[in-house]
DNA sequence: TGAATAGTGTCTTTCAGACAATATCCA
DNA sequence: TGGATATTGTCTGAAAGACACTATTCA
């Protein structure tokens, strides 16, 4: 066996982690979820929810962070999607710190937050209002200000956060939905207007919300 | 020392690589530089230069990919932007290869393509005319098919190719390059409308550049 | 009937593409 | 003077924001 076809054996890899930005909306803001570490380093910090890669379990990179969605959350996470690479020296005092980072939207009424294996407490927090003075362990707090911008982002260019609101919706409830994720409120002539020349949704026929006031046309994505 | 300060030994870290989907323009057309391999595996295939990464050399990330194009190319890669991470079981018949891709842009004039270490030949390719035959070592198609997209699309939203032309150009220079990037004309009224609106160029007083016909103004970047 | 939400219509501004017109050099 | 490029200007249509208007339900 040649060294070009063992270079495990050649040089020392990082220490390789999986991080995930989980966004949602919780009582109207868009928040980001994370756990309070219980042990060191960074013991006591908040820090996105992540896990080592195994690559004696994992087929790829997608399936590791599938993975360890299911094992520190104990949910799926629909449309895992990659943010991007960080690593250093400097980083993780552990020693050179590789870590790939995805994000991804949750609805947050499907998912009960609940301490667990080397996390203490595991939260929501609002991305404008409760980070600022936030005691964030290693690089995070730029994950989250990284992977908030890009969703934000996104939605401007109305690209919907489907991943938010339930299989068939109202119009009302996804312009409310991007209104919470941006933080603004959004004119709903020219929202309705760009789903309609986009062909963003369709209408689900004869299924109306009849709920306090006038009944509301059901829509599923396009 | 405790399990969790020296994760290193726990479990098997992949085999992580930097890679680099090198951009540039050559005989008016958007190009990419690809190395074929001399050795195994996917001997004599063409792939994107790349080398190991060293965490006993490197301080970050970055600084992994100007070493790997310090060594490979021997030329320095202004802006390297970070492209993406690939990694699975399958990707590399070595084992487990993880892969954080860089793309940059370099003007093909200051650069001559020589073979190296493992390489036997290095040149350039046209994305639009000779990829479409080309037995591309793992997956690398995909990364230039990839970094193609991303250039181009910030080349259409006016993120210019400053990387491509020299510090002081002229508009109509700045403009052509951009036509060769995207492989399409452009408006010449829309284009410096453009500019000015966003105060992307800024004139160097004084400085004309005299060639066959009438002079034009020269600009640098804002 | 009024409050609250659903859905539509219109006006205006902005912006980008198309295209024309003028300007300035060299051969 | 004509050819080629530089620079500016005008027209038009598409897209988006602002805002108003109508529609439907329940209390």
């Amino acid at each position: 066996m040649t060294v070009e076809s063992m270079p495990h054996t050649v040089h020392p890899m990082p220490f390789t982690r999986i991080e995930l930005v989980v966004l949602s909306v919780v009582d109207g803001r868009l928040a980001v979820l994370l756990a309070r570490r219980a042990g060191a380093p960074h013991k006591g910090r908040w820090a996105v929810p992540g896990g080592v890669l195994r690559i004696d379990l994992d087929r790829d990179l997608e399936s590791a962070a599938q993975r360890v969605a299911q094992e520190r959350l104990n949910v799926p996470l629909p449309h895992l999607v990659q943010l991007l690479a960080v690593g250093s020296a400097k980083r993780d005092p552990r020693g050179w710190g590789l870590s790939i980072a995805y994000r991804a939207l949750l609805p947050a009424d499907a998912f009960h937050p609940v301490a667990g294996k080397r996390v203490e407490q595991l939260d929501w927090f609002g991305v404008d209002d409760d980070l600022a003075d936030l005691a964030f362990a290693f690089d995070h707090r730029q994950l989250v200000e990284q992977a908030v911008a890009v969703v934000r982002h996104e939605v401007e260019r109305m690209a919907l956060p489907f991943d938010l609101v339930p299989e068939k919706f109202t119009l009302g409830e996804l312009q409310a939905t991007c209104e919470e994720v941006l933080g603004r409120t959004l004119d709903k002539s020219s929202f309705r207007r760009k789903l309609d020349e986009r062909s963003l949704v369709v209408p689900v026929e004869g299924e109306m919300r009849t709920g306090a006031f006038r009944p509301a046309q059901v829509f599923r994505r396009a």
